[in-house]
DNA sequence: TGCAGAACCATAAAATTCCATATATTCTCC
DNA sequence: GGAGAATATATGGAATTTTATGGTTCTGCA
């Protein structure tokens, strides 16, 4: 199959069975096998009904930041609110996960989840709030100019 | 083949089959393999219904301005957008790819795509919108009195 | 012992690879 | 310079492999 960036791209609908059991798309699933990630980390999102989901070395990450950072600060209790309501879920053999029903909940998830993918993470949303979201953000990305922020990676920095 | 300028050039109007299947111009495959793209980074306009394409690099590029900015700013969401429908498609042995039916839609498209090279990037229209496209964009040139600012390739952006 | 999660199995749909061909385009040798 | 051979391109179709998805069974644990 294409050698495929290793970021995660694109969106994908896929079905919920009574069980919770969804495919995770098969692109993802490359890019998680890449990074080496036995499982996915999934939490709320603080501002959307969504799910945020990304590799579990991203844990780490957030974990550094949190100690780098004023342990006090209302930056440091945000990130540990994450901690303390992420879950890992393990992707079974055909290559599916079982959203926790509290999440499933938070997202307004019924019989359908959108993955989206957002470069070194993921969003997981019911179709419907995704579409809302999604025409929101086009408009938005269309008045603001969106690819006129692009950094050339071989030059200029921010 | 032709002298194998590294920028996308000119014009192609190609089939699309029932399977979505479209030859992609030999000049582009040159240049996309002179740049190591593995396959073809396509996600719709904004502006316009057509398809914007480019090498894979680019999505790496997108990946890092993200990194650049605050993660939670519009600015991101805006960039964000551009990943969410992004498609990574890969070129077979044949020197095809296949257009994902929503973008076929976005575009237009029907039996026949035209590929118009951009320098750094191109476009996917149907060959009807776009003539129309650039019906009105001559016009403008016309009347404005088109300037062409060249600028040095260490400053250029994409 | 009943239930949630894990591992298995089966299948239809979709995507990828492979093969065939027609039409150009370039090369080569005379 | 030109006829014919070799190459490249665009395009159609078939065969093969991956995915997504539904169902069943097994297993540990409350």
């Amino acid at each position: 199959m294409g050698a495929a960036v290793s970021v995660f791209l694109s969106t994908f609908e896929n079905k919920v069975d009574r069980k919770g059991r969804v495919s995770v798309p098969s692109s993802f699933r490359n890019v998680l096998s890449q990074q080496k990630s036995t499982g996915i980390i999934l939490y709320p999102s603080f501002k959307h009904p969504c799910l945020e989901g990304s590799g579990d070395e991203r844990i780490q990450e957030i974990v550094s930041s949190i100690d780098a950072i004023d342990v006090f600060s209302d930056e440091a209790e945000n990130l540990q609110t994450i901690l303390a309501d992420a879950k890992q879920v393990s992707v079974d053999s055909d290559g599916r996960v079982i959203l926790p029903h509290e999440f499933v909940v938070h997202a307004g998830i019924s019989d359908l989840a959108s993955f989206v993918g957002l470069g070194k993470s993921f969003q997981i949303w019911s179709p419907k709030n995704f579409s809302i979201h999604r025409q929101k953000n086009r408009l938005r990305a269309r008045e603001q100019g969106a690819t006129l922020r692009i950094i050339s990676s071989s030059t200029e920095r921010a």
